[in-house]
RNA sequence: GGAGGGGUACCAAAGCGGUCAAAUGGGGCGGGCUGUAAACCCGUUGACUUCGGUCUUCGAAAGUUCGAAUCUUUCCCCCUCCA
């Protein structure tokens, strides 16, 4: 492969599928283009999952190219059913339109706007979407698809096979997207479609709608689906989604995200998730023994998020707590009244009201089930009652697990 | 439009008048073992409780009954076959 970008995709193993690859290769080495990745607005903010997409546009720009992030404030109002078994939940315009300002912020922090060459061009595709023609768009954009051809795609095909409905709305889900496409070629002179497998089909729509209107080549990349080794979905925790908005997940969570990975995926996920090079990966896959390089996971890959000094910050507070099992400023604080702690507090109330717990009850299973240490000591007294002698100069840990730990601190 | 089948907790799926806060499996959480891993084993998985109980839950509402997830009626939704 001659281009460095396609190269590097390659040997990180972002490559899953392209409609012309040599072709691609060739025009792609020789200039820098434009290219577009399309992201749902269904949330006020990103997680993990979409990580893998924003890693792919960050290399774009390493290699000299232009990222066009394209937030779908149209689509979104419509629902991709690319895998997924049910209709979705219809968004009103105006909470999409609040979540693609959340999401901007996250590209804010993970992609460079330093360089006016590659610096990324956001586009809501709403603002040509929301003012479509129907008969007009029927006539020029729906007549060069076929219905034969479009109950072939998976999103389709496989809604139907499992009997599950699919609605005339979203079956105009695909054409939309490959009009965003055609519409990008046409304003950015976009030549390349990124995205994960599951948007294949919706992909190269785009570039054949491309090629039969305007007679003119354009390609469609796909990355491959992350599977953990475990099986489930990446980016679930204890904690529900990982959420790339620290407000939400914070810092210290999101490390200890990545250093929690199965042994299996450390090597995967750094090739993935830093910035590291490929042969460096390499050189520390070889010295480093597993439980390190989870930790150059951890700190690269927050690094790149939520900066380098939140991340050191995060690992010293994790060396802390799970190597000399001390107590650090940086976890997760609660403050507490002197004067109710003078009063006595019980252990279940405060559980449940710093949101350890989501009730007594659960609380209770968890004392009862060896979960809950006050100080490093087990507590088996579901009925404690905490005063001052429960705190040390002022702090008194309380641990949940052996991962979760929240400092109270008297104020 | 006609005929039939079905909607049960996070998911899948039993239960079909009391012993049902609801079997079982998956997932989640906790414990043990370890390496903040995997695998395995154990426990736990509606809320509140003065730990005696109390309250809310089996698509929705109304009813029968001492008593309903279980029976009846109406409504909503899904599926299959026929047209």
């Amino acid at each position: 492969m001659k281009s460095t970008f396609l190269r590097e995709m390659q040997e990180r193993g972002f490559l899953n599928q392209c409609t012309d690859l040599e072709k691609l290769d060739e025009i792609i080495s020789k200039k820098s283009i434009s290219a577009y990745i399309g992201f749902d607005c269904t949330a006020n903010c990103l997680h993990v999952g979409s990580l893998l997409q924003i890693m792919i546009l960050r290399l774009l720009q390493k290699h000299g190219h232009k990222p066009i992030v394209l937030l779908g404030g149209g689509t979104t109002l419509i629902g991709d059913p690319s895998g997924k078994d049910a209709t979705r939940k219809i968004l009103k315009h105006k909470d999409i339109k609040k979540n693609i300002s959340g999401i901007k912020k996250i590209f804010e922090k993970l992609l460079v706007f330093k360089n006016k060459k590659t610096k990324p061009i956001f586009v809501d595709n709403y603002s040509w979407l929301g003012k479509l023609n129907y008969i007009e768009f029927l006539r020029n954009i729906g007549s060069q698809f076929t219905l034969n051809k479009m109950l072939t795609f998976d999103s389709v095909k496989s809604r139907l096979e499992r009997e599950q409905s699919l609605s005339y709305m979203e079956f105009n889900y695909m054409i939309l997207q490959a009009y965003d496409f055609y519409k990008l070629y046409e304003k950015e002179k976009c030549l390349l479609q990124l995205g994960g497998s599951d948007q294949w089909g919706n992909i190269v729509n785009g570039v054949e709608l491309i090629r039969r209107i305007l007679k003119k080549d354009a390609f469609g990349l796909t990355s491959p689906l992350i599977t953990l080794a475990s099986g489930v979905k990446m980016g679930k925790t204890e904690k529900g989604a990982v959420w790339l908005d620290e407000k939400l997940f914070s810092s210290y969570d999101y490390w200890q995200f990545w250093r929690n990975s199965d042994d299996r995926d450390v090597i995967k996920f750094l090739k993935f998730f830093t910035d590291l090079e490929i042969n460096e990966i390499d050189k520390l896959n070889k010295e480093k023994q597993i439980n390190e390089l989870k930790v150059t996971l951890a700190n690269e890959a927050t690094a790149i998020l939520h900066g380098k000094n939140k991340s050191s910050k995060a690992e010293k507070t994790a060396a802390d707590v799970f190597g000399l099992g001390k107590i650090n400023e940086n976890l997760p604080t609660k403050k507490i009244f002197k004067k109710d702690v003078e009063a006595g507090i019980k252990l279940l109330e405060l559980l449940v009201s710093a949101n350890i717990m989501n009730s007594k009850g659960e609380a209770r299973r968890a004392i009862n089930n060896n979960g809950i240490k006050i100080n490093d000591l087990l507590c088996d007294d579901e009925n404690k009652i905490l005063d001052l002698s429960d705190f040390s100069k002022e702090n008194m840990k309380i641990s949940f697990g052996k991962k979760k730990h929240f400092i109270f601190k008297i104020t």
